[in-house]
DNA sequence: ACCTGAACACCGTTCAAGT
DNA sequence: ACCTGAACACCGTTCAAGT
């Protein structure tokens, strides 16, 4: 089948544009008339291949995720299950605003179901049960969801306003310190712990909570 | 101080009025010049008192978090931060959209800070280090609002047009049952897992996961 | 079958002007 | 100091009409 003619809409061309128009503006800047414009036609013309703004995102959505990797099935369950949240982390943050559009959207294209057959089949193939193997697959995604999801939100209005990351974490932490130390004794002291930037050992941190909590739903 | 007169506008009125329309609207339809109609103003009006939309919604997520109940001290800290998770959990699901409005807001109302406090209290009491306390209360965050986020947001165009959760989660299993069984054979088989519409054990799962990997980080 | 033009009912935000 | 009226530049969506 030859591709169609440029200029001429597809659900395929209308995920590209997309995704072009996410990265440059971000998710608020997403419209029907700048994705259509994108392509070269009017925005009405959407409506013929997509029900409305939803389902355009819901294209958007399996479209984030086809550029995954599969980890190599290399090393135990445990290694891989890391090694799918490190990367499926990555992703997220590889594209502008990909956590918000992702966060909460279930319906699943082809990429996604791709991506959760092969998770499933590792970890019964690790000895979990069926039904655990189903909740630790929605588990890790809840979580690296919501991870990035922080993460890929301004600190602050500081750093909306284009200050570094780093910039706007010192801010947070002067803000946490100067809190009345007698009702916030624990934010005072914490402030450096609370607002350290480096979020690679926070998301790291929670990841192996997750692969230990696991461990001890296997036999043995 | 007496409150002011009935029909001005303040921060206090501009957070309970969102709080309404919210409850009535969900967060699509969720206007400036809604929440303005309800306190009885134009909508014009608000910016005096709001620096732009991403403020209100700020103001908003602090309000949400105002009926957070501390759960009790009572029981080892295993027991109280999993009452932690399934309070938030609760709150959360309480509010219509709350999850969409709380998750990736950063900017840490006064509420947010009285829960963050506790919170941090506990952990330290209960003898995690300064680093662990802060990381496993950002963790339980990002683990529910991901959770909620997927829980509170519409399975498919079914249940988005009306269908109970039940039904929509029945079709949902359908449409893995009708997959491929030679490409997709884990989603086949563990179509009822992954469709089964009680979240409440799906999130206990988790919680109990995350707090079997937090024991492993505690002395002895 | 697919796309356009034009319209409808909305948005967030700004700003001069009022009190 | 606080609020209004009116405007600007946008939205998502619909639908008759074109090809």
């Amino acid at each position: 089948m030859a591709p169609p003619p440029a200029r001429t809409v597809t659900r395929e061309r209308i995920a590209d544009a997309a995704l072009l128009v996410l990265e440059r503006e971000g998710l608020t800047g997403l419209s029907m008339r700048k994705v259509a414009a994108e392509i070269g036609v009017q925005a009405a013309s959407l409506y013929w291949h997509v029900r409305n703004k939803e389902e355009l995102l819901d294209l958007l959505n399996d479209a984030i995720i086809a550029d995954a990797e599969l980890p190599p099935r290399t090393g135990d369950w445990r290694h891989q299950y890391l090694e799918y949240g490190r990367r499926y982390r990555a992703l997220l943050l590889a594209k502008r605003d990909a956590a918000k559009v992702v966060a909460g959207r279930l319906a699943p294209g082809p990429h996604i179901l791709a991506v959760l057959e092969d998770q499933l089949d590792r970890l019964r193939g690790a000895g979990f049960t069926d039904a655990d193997a189903a909740m630790a697959s929605y588990l890790l995604s809840a979580y690296v969801q919501g991870f990035v999801l922080q993460e890929q939100s301004p600190l602050s209005a500081t750093e909306a306003a284009g200050a570094g990351r780093g910039q706007a974490a010192r801010e947070a932490g002067d803000t946490f310190r100067a809190l009345a130390p007698d009702t916030y004794p624990n934010l005072v002291a914490l402030a450096d712990d609370l607002t350290d930037p480096d979020m690679n050992t926070r998301f790291e941190f929670g990841l192996q909570r997750l692969a230990d909590g696991l461990a001890t739903r296997l036999p043995k």
